[in-house]
DNA sequence: TTGCTCCTCACGTCACGTGAGGTGGC
DNA sequence: TTGCTCCTCACGTCACGTGAGGTGGC
């Protein structure tokens, strides 16, 4: 029985791969031809067919051609190796799954908000975008998910109510602060209550992820309260701007007093 | 009032990026600092933070530099742009998180089984993952899908029938095979007819689709029947290899009669 | 004077894609 | 003789990471 050989070519046409990934394979020491004709032609034996195969097989588990080489080199006799390193791609797929989940809802919103009947201004539009970004920058990926956690928990319907309120508290707010109206009225009091139990229907109920995020809100606060502002002011369609900043600072009062 | 500027350390740590992000961005052109000091040192202006910050969010969503650049070119009047490469992105991330989910799955069902109480031997289970990878490769996503789609149509328990079945047909053909059963003998063709059904029962309803599937199932019976062969026979605990290939020559031949 | 910040090259990354220019086999 | 296959450089990719070696500001 004649041992066969196949040229480069025959073996790209059959495996499905380029000319290019064999020549790198082989270039890297990870697949070569065990033969070559005097010409120098590449002929790859049975061998070398089953090897690419196997290397294929293996990167299409998402493995780098370095993990592949390794499990090569130790697995035809243990795959304790292998079994590591997929368990370990395991949790990378799981991570980026997440994270294009994640991802895919932010984008879907926002093409769900661009295709609505009234299509943004540009620049309130990328301002938020900003805001919302670095909010989710600032925070780990474990925060936001918590964060996310329990807005699904209280559900769209109560989410939509709990904002209904705050902007209420606010303009109720906004409405004192142009009356004069000293933050530590009772009637403000009460205000800056409401709006704490607001903040405290988003609570995890675990104090340590709460901090940060509400660290975090701060944070972004700071360095984008600002546009933040501008962009609350111009929805409740007050003609001043930047009002958001002195209703912030006059519920803070309110709440220390 | 005081215009304030921020030197690249400044907005480096302010922003979050690294100071070779922000160089990078500057040599590409896509943020740069509109000022210099005398000693050469950039002094980032508002305007150049927040498009720092736009940039930032639009990265963040998934879009290339260049997109990016084109989004912040043409975006700021008109955000149809913005729509449609998001809309393109949505597109992208759910083909994405497909194949991530694919490859999971994947994955999972090795590790399980390496974990599994019975730890395979490593040339066997590299010879059976060749041949699901070479199947998966001949296959297009849809066609992959569409077979998936009508495994889980199916459940579990009936795929399991299934292939109980199949091992059944396979095992009494090969009883008659080595009895010297003539392939055109009534029982054989009831049992091919057996086999046939068993095979119907994945076809996905679409005929085309099904015609690909079974062309690319033969593709990789012809490169990788000897290893399929060799695995089957084993499983079943028979002595003499190779024999896999022998029973589908005979139920084939038993088909046609 | 001494750190610290900032500057500009410039190579490396990962798995190939894409020519360029030339030789050998049917 | 003429395609076709095969050969070996060698640059490009995308968004930076990582030094290298030097200058300026407090």
């Amino acid at each position: 029985m004649a041992e066969e050989r196949w040229s480069i070519g025959d073996l790209a046409s059959a495996s499905g791969v380029t000319l290019r990934t064999l020549y790198y394979y082989d270039e890297i020491g990870l697949v070569s031809a065990s033969e070559r004709t005097g010409a120098g032609h590449r002929r790859y034996t049975a061998a070398d067919v089953q090897r690419l195969y196997r290397v294929r097989a293996l990167t299409q588990l998402g493995l780098s051609l370095d993990e592949v080489a390794t499990v090569l080199r130790s697995g035809a006799e243990n795959l304790t190796a292998l079994r590591d390193l997929l368990a370990a791609q395991l949790a990378d797929l799981d991570v980026k799954a997440r994270r294009i989940n994640e991802v895919r809802q932010r984008v879907l919103g926002l093409v769900e908000l661009l295709d609505g009947e009234t299509m943004p201004e540009p620049e309130r539009f990328l301002g938020t975008l900003e805001v919302t970004a670095q909010l989710h920058g600032h925070l780990s990926e474990q925060h936001w998910d918590a964060l996310a956690a329990r807005r699904a928990e209280l559900g769209d319907d109560t989410v939509d109510a709990l904002r209904a309120e705050w902007v209420t508290i606010v303009t109720e707010l906004r409405r004192h602060l142009v009356n004069g109206t000293p933050a530590r009225d009772s009637a403000v009091r009460e205000l800056a209550g409401r709006w704490q139990r607001v903040a405290e229907a988003f609570r995890t109920g675990q104090p340590d992820l709460d901090e940060r995020i509400q660290a975090a809100g701060e944070v972004v606060w700071r360095q984008h309260g600002a546009r933040i502002s501008e962009y609350v002011s111009d929805r409740a369609g007050w003609s001043a701007p930047g009002e958001m900043a002195d209703i912030v600072d006059y519920v803070q009062r309110a709440m220390k007093s």
